[in-house]
DNA sequence: GTCGTAACTTGTCAACGTCAAGACTCGCGC
DNA sequence: GCGCGAGTCTTGACGTTGACAAGTTACGAC
């Protein structure tokens, strides 16, 4: 094992995703995914400074890919956006998990709050590209963030024999969509 | 100090709720709530077995008293309902946020899931008793539940001159409810 | 009044997060 | 080809925490 581990800083998300899987976000420690990545049990304040440093930078990770995932639906209708949303939450567990966990993270962190504004423009934004309207976009985040959270909290799961696509598509396709001609925004 | 307390259990449990506001879900120990509350570093466990015993009491108390306020609204519309429950998310902060934070309490604990059956039940009951329309119920719990996360987390709030209340009713208002005579809004 | 039981204390342990100081190694300037 | 600084990692230490064990005190039923 070299001095040099090559890419530490990776290694650690890596190896903390995987624990955070396992055991949810709080139970992980510093010293066991340093033990893991086989590095001394003080490695990891260098890369990150401290436990919430860590969980900030999956954090901002999270929000990037999922505003990478949603400025992949080329269909910009909130249903497929929406649907994209939930499937990027139950296929990042452990990164929506701390995303949306209270208290774990530095809230003011730059590259933190730059990645979620990131990914609220792209829910927020028409498929023509206009603003949409302010209430109907934050209905549309609420209830995608609300049923992947339900989802991970295992509140509530899809019917045997379906899958998580297609509960997603039923319950957006539930929002209230302004008809095309007859609605401003 | 009396070597009773008296009632040591809900002292700790309100202690416990202060100090969430405070500082969070996870940063609370077990022992600076012993010293706020005057006693030993022990004697919570007596009370709670341990910390994640305490804070599945405090999330089943949250879920209880949740399923009351929806109990209590008189106009069982969704709407309405839809209003309480972000409205009790936002003025019961601290139980809110362990009820929804992953992996902070046991989440088979006999009690703690009763009480969310009691409010899950509330909700997907409508006006006239029968059961409520499973996706149209799941959109419903999943709106709400995702507007109170994201005013708690801080990346939503409302209009400045306005209040939760409103901005709850705004939104579930876009919900499109499968009755005859089809216009939202 | 005594006695069982519940409530609380004191003492202890391993594990953790964080800090400080030192050792190693890489690569750039010369 | 060589020194040297910056970046990377280790070792060691400290205070705090959650949990456990064993002992002490108060309450209430009989």
């Amino acid at each position: 094992m070299p001095y040099h581990h090559g890419d530490l800083r990776r290694a650690l998300l890596d190896t903390a995703l995987a624990a955070i899987v396992e055991q949810g976000p709080v139970a992980i420690s510093l010293r066991e995914l340093a033990r893991r990545a086989g590095v001394s049990h003080a490695a990891p304040t260098h890369h990150f400074r401290d436990k919430t440093g860590l969980l900030t930078a999956i954090a901002t990770e999270g929000w990037s890919l999922l505003a990478d995932a949603l400025d992949a639906v080329t269909d910009r209708d909130f249903a497929e956006l929406g649907v994209a949303y939930v499937v990027f939450a139950t296929t990042h567990p452990a990164h929506f998990a701390v995303m949306r966990a209270p208290g774990l993270v530095r809230a003011d962190d730059h590259g933190l709050v730059a990645a979620q504004q990131r990914a609220g423009a792209s829910l927020g934004t028409e498929p023509d590209g206009a603003p949409r309207d302010r209430t109907t976009a934050l209905a549309g985040w609420s209830l995608v963030h609300g049923l992947s959270s339900l989802l991970l909290e295992g509140m509530v799961a899809p019917d045997p024999g379906s899958d998580v696509e297609s509960l997603a598509r039923a319950v957006t396709g539930r929002l209230g969509r302004p008809l095309p001609g007859r609605n401003p925004r």
